[in-house]
RNA sequence: GCGGGAAGGAAAGAUGUCUGCUGUGCCUUGGCACAGAGGAAAGUCCGGACACCUUGGGCAGGAUACUUCCUAACGGGAAGCUGCAGCAAUGCAGAGCCAGCUCCACAGAAACAAACCGCGUAGUCCCAUGGGGGCUGCGCAAGGGUGAAAUGGUGGUGUAAGAGACCACCGGUACCGCUGGUGACAGCGGUAGCCAGGAAUGCCUUAUCCGGUGCAAUGCCAAAUAGGAAAGCUAUGGUUAAGCCCAAACCGCUUUCGGGUAGGCAGCUUGAGCCAAAGCGCGAGUUUUGGCCCAGAGGGAUAGACAUCGGUUCCGGCUUGUCCGGGAUUACAGAAUCCGGCUUAUUGACUUCCCGCGAAC
RNA sequence: GUCCCUGUAGCUCAGCUGGAUAGAGUGGCACCCUCCGAAGGUGAAGGUCAGGCGUUCGAAUCGCCUCAGGGACG
């Protein structure tokens, strides 16, 4: 099951971290955790207006719930969504997304 | 048919499958039922409701500006008035330079109460028949030239030369009277030479309105803790949420450092609400009656993927049309306390009305 | 939510109490200098003054409305 990750502070604490994968469109920095998988999803106005960083939002979060199989077990994760990322198409979208969670 | 102009509404998608989110209700406590973004939710350009701030007053400051009306209010809207643009439909603009100050570059004599050239004339000197020229002084706004702008135009009287100095007509301005209109104003008649500029989206004047801060307002519960330290101002002082002052009230106030908590509930959606009919009004609107409940998140839900059918457009086929196949595209954009406007963004279209020109009848 | 600032040559900025031609540095271009470069010198080009409307005789400058970018506060 997944934690998303809502509180402020708890994003501040990806600041500190030692670990980053990346790909073109996403930069994603990790941090161990002994409990279960925690993600959260950082999108910045430099992506785009409120209607694509909501949408953009919402298909990453439709990809984790269709595809558990390709996650990790547990730590904690926060994807920080670069600019063009809104662009993508969903198979773009998944393979990339595919790429960054095996690379973990 | 061509060209132009104005107004308006609706928001371009529909269905199914799988996987999900938020709220409310129900009970077997994890299932079911119902509901779930916009015309602009946006920009934050205005106006309010609501909440808090010991109190009252003044100045300062801000906003608006033809008239009447609508409205809770408005810088919004409706109907008109005047001026300008246009053949017209129509569009755009709107207080006051007879209170004071300031500015009007360059050019020009002079940019506000003006003499450079010029037109006249008195004295004097020179050449000297008439007459011409120089210097000093005075009168003159007709002509020239400059400029965006130089004191209304035409004709006459008048004069040394001229001039609204005076006269006639025309144009403007101000005032008076009558008529129409709630009013801005319009029409008619009369009087006055009054006719010496422009700029208040320059300072400003006049009239009207405005206290400040904003739902992270504010209230309650829970948790936590050190009512701590230093510096400054101190009763002729300080504070009273704001630039200043006064009154009244109160006795501490300001800055820096250090420590703690950063969870929950309410506010939070029944409202200047929406729909329909009837009445009133040219209209913006408003009154009555009946019906309806229509998003409430809080790292922020209202969806994601796939399939089918559509719309628009492009290409190809031939069986040339209510055809078949393929590709592209399917706007702008996401509630955050809530309303009333304004402005901006917007795909493909649609509806209604008006004006001009041309043709036919 | 409440506010503020900026927009001028490819870049960084002046000019902002209206006055005509919008400047400066730097970069790019051409030429000179040198055996060749750098430095230096000379010359020309390059602008919708973010956009629109208005005020004025005249607007980069004043007023209003938009657009874009940046920032502050709690």
């Amino acid at each position: 099951m997944i934690r998303w990750i809502k509180s402020h502070q708890e994003y501040m604490d990806f600041m500190q971290a030692a670990k980053a994968c990346r790909t073109e469109h996403f930069y994603a920095p990790t941090l161990p955790s002994p409990e279960g998988l925690a993600l959260g999803i950082t999108i910045s106005k430099k992506v785009g207006k409120a209607v694509q960083r909501n949408r953009l939002k919402r298909r990453i979060k439709a990809w984790c719930i269709m595809h558990p199989e390709d996650l990790a077990t547990q730590g904690r994760m926060n994807l920080i969504a670069r600019k063009g990322a809104a662009e993508l198409s969903w198979e773009q979208l998944s393979a990339e997304l595919c790429q960054l969670m095996r690379s973990v």
